[in-house]
DNA sequence: ACGGTAGGCCAACACCTGTTGACACACAAT
DNA sequence: ATTGTGTGTCAACAGGTGTTGGCCTACCGT
């Protein structure tokens, strides 16, 4: 719609954009998908409502342009063997406390099915694939990144949303001792007899 | 407001007051808090929405209502302590597939600050207390429950909100074979080095 | 200097929400 | 028969929602 032109060209519109993009992940992130309002990021963002909507088109719109998400997950192939779980629970510790789009998408997913959709394509994805890169059998792998997912998902449930004292409390040392383990046996592991 | 009388008299108005509370959780549970609409809820009963008001005062009385919830967890002082965890998660499993109102309260404790508090105190004063019951030291029990709560609620969101298709095609036996040394882990070992 | 266009605001639409009050019916006690 | 109370319906309110179209203004190429 705005122009073909040079892509190159930085628009005088980039900074509202931007602007409306960090507003809107802050809202979700905060109120999820339902209650965070549109005239309510339009005011975060100092414009009208309307520019959202020439924007992004629609509200799934801009929410699925603020929910673009990168776990960036590590190479598990030069990670040595014994210390996958802790990696990984480092890594996605750090991940989720940089950037509030992960929250946005865990808050939204509950209520909202595109949310759910996004986030069930980012776990499916981007972690079987990281899993993938070291496994040997590849029917267990699916299997092995749901399981990290549950117990991933299930830490930042209670860390960020929920807000389950003992789980906001601890500190992030703490919780790579207890979980990496678990994280470990997940990928590692066999099942119990 | 309903008259004092006997308590024990049966008000006709019971079997409505009932159907209500069904679809309420019915709803909560599929849609969750914001999206779940007192109309939507009053055609599931075959009643008029009014009458939602009159029984249940608002809609955040009537959630508090349908979210009344008792995890039933068993007496862990007679679970031989080898199997505390596949205990844990056996009953878990079965608590969460035989009523719906523990997914109305997941979905909702996302974006609905109440459903978050309820969440709070269940996971908190019936979880910790269960773990206290065989637990040596009062210190590190809030820790344990946090950490049992996180790999169970992280098991809920997966299998029964988002979905993930690993883990919602995964068997409950290999389920239990997996997570089941978790919990055990959490409830009974200590972090690593 | 000037005309076109991109960026932005305002006001309104159509719809849906929780909630309320007035009214109708049923049934039990008087 | 009449009263009274519990049970239920109907219609409406007041406010908030996503979304739309018209209008103004500043900038940039010519």
């Amino acid at each position: 719609m705005t122009a073909p032109a040079r892509s190159t060209q930085p628009r005088r519109s980039d900074a509202t954009r931007a602007a409306i993009l960090q507003a809107a992940r802050e809202r979700f992130a905060a109120d999820g998908y339902e209650r965070a309002t549109i005239r309510a990021i339009a005011a975060d963002a100092r414009i009208d409502p309307s520019m959202v909507m020439r924007y992004y088109g629609s509200k799934e719109g801009l929410f699925a342009a603020a929910a673009e998400f990168d776990l960036r997950l590590p190479d598990l192939a030069v990670v040595p063997p014994a210390q996958l779980g802790e990696t990984l629970v480092r890594h996605f510790l750090s991940r989720w406390e940089g950037d509030e789009t992960l929250v946005a998408l865990l808050r939204s997913a509950s209520t909202n099915p595109g949310a759910a959709e996004r986030m069930r394509g980012i776990f499916t994805d981007q972690l079987t694939a990281a899993v993938s890169t070291f496994g040997t059998d590849p029917a267990m792998t699916a299997r092995r990144a749901g399981l990290v997912a549950s117990q991933i998902l299930g830490l930042a449930f209670t860390r960020y949303i929920v807000r389950l004292p003992p789980m906001v409390d601890v500190e992030p040392d703490e919780l790579v001792a207890w979980i990496g383990p678990t994280l470990q046996r997940y990928l590692t592991g066999q099942p119990e007899a």
